[in-house]
DNA sequence: AACAGAATGGATTGGGTAATCCACATTCAG
DNA sequence: CTGAATGTGGATTACCCAATCCATTCTGTT
């Protein structure tokens, strides 16, 4: 189900496979991205049930026989825009997310993490979240691809922390702290979009960050307080 | 807008007035009620979008008279449902949560919260979470209400915090370190819906407690690990 | 050129649901 | 006791939206 590419940093991330079903022509693969492309905007900004295909089509300047050659219906549409975020969002983080191997690194990943969400002026809470946690108990499937989502970035998280245990720097489990790590960002993310604040995005992750570096056997690694 | 009440274990706690409009009779007050459990068990199980005034009609047993004759509309049942929710989580934790001012606390406090995640077998997130995910960026009444939840959840864990800080035990911010906490409860909850497994859940808030106890300047204070 | 498969257009259908309305019953206060 | 406010019942309306259908045009291959 997943193929295997070499991202532009060198590291090797899963992603998924092209198309199942018929085969696109290069027109017809342009219009099947610039759907998945509109709906996951709207979809980010007003949920799944709440984004209708008739806005998505006026949107994407597509008709219903199109929106429905290329996806058997909506619950289709919505598991190929959570691909499509997933993607997204983890293309946004690099080069900083694939080298995640030092304090220093994390602190930076950290400062773009909150850049981001600072230029949303408060809107939207996290692109992949946010349709996990509206369609978890719902539709089985969306739930799994969400959870596969989260699996490739905690990996991502993961990767740079591997490395300093590998090191020796670490005295921890590099599995645990990015999962860790990945719920503060995502606890963070949460909390900051009802406040309208990052104030607890930037407190969740610097929390875990100081955590991660009292769990370092180096010295000179000061706490960010 | 609120009122300030004591609650079973000595504490304060802000609660909302009881009903604004037309006073009730008992027996009003407990169709109202039962509305709003309804209401409050449906969505936590499919969501808002989902969940039909019809299917809230017919298992609370009236009719659409009476629903209207409480409710303004859909919107202000589902405020009433974040506030009763609010309720009911921050009661479901309570002796626990008023008396978190030490390690072995909080743990019992994790063990809690990880033993409820659990007894779902894997289903619904956070009841109030997953409304304020939904609504966020659609209701802004909605995303106030969950706001404020969150805030009486922090504050309930803060106020242990702060009688460590107080007894000079801890050296950090105390609400910092609340907020940094409510974010990992509430990322690893996401976590754990999405991977239907509590280990998201146990390792973050378990990785903010070790934190935790490493600002402690007592010792014998012996990470989990 | 010619054919098959792919892509597009737009009207239509059918089901679901929030909200309204009017008629009737019950409760409570003075 | 009595009337005014509160509580209840169920039918109805108006709208939204996912999904279907058929006809037509485009694209790539041999």
């Amino acid at each position: 189900m997943d193929c295997q590419i070499q991202n532009w940093y060198g590291r090797i991330v899963m992603c998924a496979e092209p198309a199942p079903g018929p085969r696109l022509t290069r027109k017809g693969q342009a219009t099947r991205e610039r759907i998945v492309a509109v709906a996951a905007e709207q979809i980010f900004e007003r949920g799944v049930a709440r984004t209708s295909l008739d806005e998505v089509k006026a949107a994407a300047g597509v008709s219903s026989s199109q929106l429905y050659h290329y996806f058997a219906d909506k619950h289709a549409l919505v598991l190929a825009v959570i691909e499509h975020q997933t993607d997204a969002v983890l293309a946004g983080q690099e080069p900083l997310l694939s080298n995640l191997d030092s304090i220093a690194a994390l602190r930076a990943w950290r400062d773009l993490l909150v850049a981001t969400r600072q230029h949303l002026k408060g809107q939207g809470g996290c692109p992949i979240g946010s349709i996990g946690a509206e369609l978890a108990d719902v539709d089985a499937e969306a739930r799994a691809g969400v959870a596969d989502g989260f699996r490739r970035w905690g990996d991502g998280i993961s990767f740079g922390l591997h490395a300093m245990h590998d090191r020796g720097e670490l005295a921890a489990d590099p599995d645990d702290l990015a999962l860790a790590m990945l719920a503060a960002v995502q606890g963070g993310l949460l909390l900051s979009q009802m406040r309208r604040d990052t104030a607890p995005l930037e407190v969740a992750v610097d929390a875990m960050i100081d955590h991660i570096a009292s769990l370092m056997t180096t010295p000179g690694t000061a706490l960010s307080s």
